[in-house]
DNA sequence: TTGTGTTTTATTGCCTCC
DNA sequence: GGAGGCAATAAAACACAA
């Protein structure tokens, strides 16, 4: 056995001990016997007289090995209160743990709430108060603080839990607002592409050409050409997002390259590209009434952006994006 | 009554502090 | 190195359903 290894060797506090075993059972506490109608108050007074006779809660030993002999076991059990049966159990099984009695544990409670840790002076006034080994107080609050931390932790996790749900369910709605608004710019954009797209027609048929479906891979080549650079900060303009990305003529304002000789050729393509409405607005050829076409080019260049991309400020299709 | 799960009391070994 | 705290664990006591 190890250097604490005893049934209550006296007040070793956990250092002490020493040679222990039924043959070194002596028992200490000569203290009248607790009376569960005291009033437990009283038990905090100090110098209080009053005491649990604790000597029927657990068997004692003495670290010295003691001299007594047989009938000094259990010298102070109380056997009126327990009986002989309890005490002739007792002395076939001394080894035999017993509870605290109810008295005892509330007022060990009560001792606790006011402090859990035990200084040694508190922890033999304890014992005295109680009828208790003063080993036994202190495996008590030992016990008693590792179920109040454990008790501590499940309130910790639960409140962390209630956090961490209120938190999934504030992003939940976060994604479903955002849908929502997503879907909300798609028809705007679409219901102001077609209105666009009426007025054009209207207006510009008898002056000019008949619309061209877009081609997307030349709608492409042109937006992701580098010389044609697109000013990324039309999508923070606060005008509807199509109307800013292609103001019409003003190409100083959707495009950063001057309007030098070279750039005749981009106006050419541009031309070709676009239909300026009545509006002043340039907006895709697209051949009248063919809203498939519209469709496809809607999906091909009005996309949103996924995920992740919504920071890129530096996309090809950055005006195409809210 | 009995099997089983939970609670309480106590031990052991390790660690830190003085 | 002793005192005391803590985590892990054993084991008795207890609660309770079947």
């Amino acid at each position: 056995m190890a250097a604490r290894s005893f049934l209550y060797g006296g007040d070793s506090g956990g250092g002490g001990g020493g040679g222990s075993g039924f043959n070194s059972v002596l028992v200490t506490n000569k203290r009248p016997p607790f009376s569960s109608s005291m009033p437990l108050d009283s038990h905090f007074v100090s110098g209080s007289t009053h005491s649990f006779a604790g000597a029927r809660s657990m068997v004692s030993f003495d670290q010295d090995g003691g001299n007594g002999s047989g009938r000094n076991f259990f010298q102070t059990f109380d056997q009126e209160e327990n009986g002989d049966d309890e005490y002739d159990d007792y002395f076939q099984h001394p080894e035999k743990k017993r509870r605290l009695k109810a008295d005892q544990v509330q007022f060990l409670e009560k001792s606790f709430e006011t402090e859990n840790k035990l200084e040694p002076d508190r922890k033999i006034q304890l014992a005295k108060e109680l009828g208790l080994q003063p080993r036994q107080i202190a495996i008590w609050f030992q016990n008693r603080r590792a179920r109040w931390k454990t008790k501590r932790l499940e309130k910790d996790y639960d409140v962390l839990q209630e956090s961490y749900n209120e938190l999934k369910a504030n992003y939940e709605n976060l994604l479903q607002e955002k849908e929502k608004l997503k879907s909300e710019v798609h028809d705007l954009s679409d219901k102001l592409l077609l209105q666009e797209m009426e007025k054009g027609t209207s207006d510009s048929s008898s002056t000019k050409s008949p619309c061209e479906p877009l081609q997307q891979e030349q709608a492409a080549d042109f937006l992701n050409d580098e010389d044609v650079g697109v000013r990324s900060d039309a999508t923070e303009s606060s005008s509807p997002q199509y109307v800013d990305l292609i103001e019409r003529g003003d190409s100083s304002y959707l495009f950063e390259q001057d309007q030098s000789d070279e750039s005749l050729d981009e106006e050419d393509k541009l031309e070709k590209m676009f239909v300026t409405t009545v509006s002043g607005y340039m907006l895709p050829k697209i051949e009248s009434g063919d809203y498939p076409e519209l469709d496809a080019v809607n999906s091909s260049y009005l996309e949103f952006p996924s995920h992740g991309e919504d920071e890129d400020e530096d996309q090809p299709f950055g005006f195409w994006s809210y």
